[in-house]
DNA sequence: TATATATATGAATATATGCTCATATGTTCA
DNA sequence: TGAACATATGAGCATATATTCATATATATA
């Protein structure tokens, strides 16, 4: 590892694109918001318990119980991750007596579920039935 | 809290939906695999440095040390990222002599990004664009 | 072959996260 | 008002995860 070369020591000595590409790069990629807010909208996604409440949402409208013993798990875990889903505004609430009930509140997730869905629906396919590619780039 | 009554104590003492309703939203949810996959594709979207490389991928296609410059993380966190993003296929790397370019190597990313930038835009619209509205809304 | 470079990876650590348990809040009804 | 119920929430715990550091592997070149 060289040092004193670059302001970072531990990259690499050049960059190996070239200046134009690297400036046009650096200009192209998205903000620091867009990303942070982009990683959190997916880190929001990423758990199997909220992808089966979104799912379920996704059909109907269903108070606190219904949904955790649809799913099987407890309320307070499922009230726990709805308060999570309410904050990034992916749910909204309607109380109705004792009860709350949930909908989703955000017409893109379905898509973005669906689209995901193609994604790894593909992914399987390609694994399955192309085993001999997939060994042979292996070394 | 109501014992005896349920399978699950921890439930409430009856379904609120009728039993079709029950009967067909069961029956409609996504399987346990599919609801799984997703998670795991959407976790692993969910991590702004994994986003960031990414996003910068799906311009260009880059080598570890130049990713690593390029936003200013160090090469080994990169490395270690995109075994993640070469596990779940992502990515795809090609070797040129000591270096290892790597780009994306799914087509749906792209979209799943520009989908979730959407939604995200439309969120931070809504938070901050309709003040009244929100605020009408929270109860 | 020896050395330098680029990348990969294992171990360790600090932090984040999801669940459980106990408890609080809010609502209905006797 | 008090009891029962539905939901919400804080604390604690166990696990997961992102990064760093040290080291290994792979390639090029002298």
């Amino acid at each position: 590892m060289p040092q004193g070369k670059r302001f970072d020591p531990d990259a690499c000595d050049v960059f190996h694109l070239d200046a134009v590409k690297v400036r046009q790069l650096r200009g192209a990629l998205m903000n620091d918001d867009a990303s942070a807010a982009l990683a959190e909208t997916f880190k929001l996604l990423g758990d199997v318990t909220r992808v089966r409440m979104l799912d379920a949402l996704s059909r109907d409208e269903l108070c606190v119980c219904d949904l955790a013993t649809l799913l099987t798990v407890s309320e307070s875990a499922v009230s726990h991750q709805l308060r999570l889903l309410r904050g990034m505004r992916l749910v909204r609430a309607r109380r109705s007596g004792r009860m709350v009930f949930y909908a989703l509140d955000d017409r893109h997730i379905t898509r973005l579920f669906q689209q995901a869905l193609r994604h790894v629906q593909e992914s399987v396919r390609v694994a399955a039935g192309r085993p001999t590619a997939r060994v042979a780039r292996r070394r």
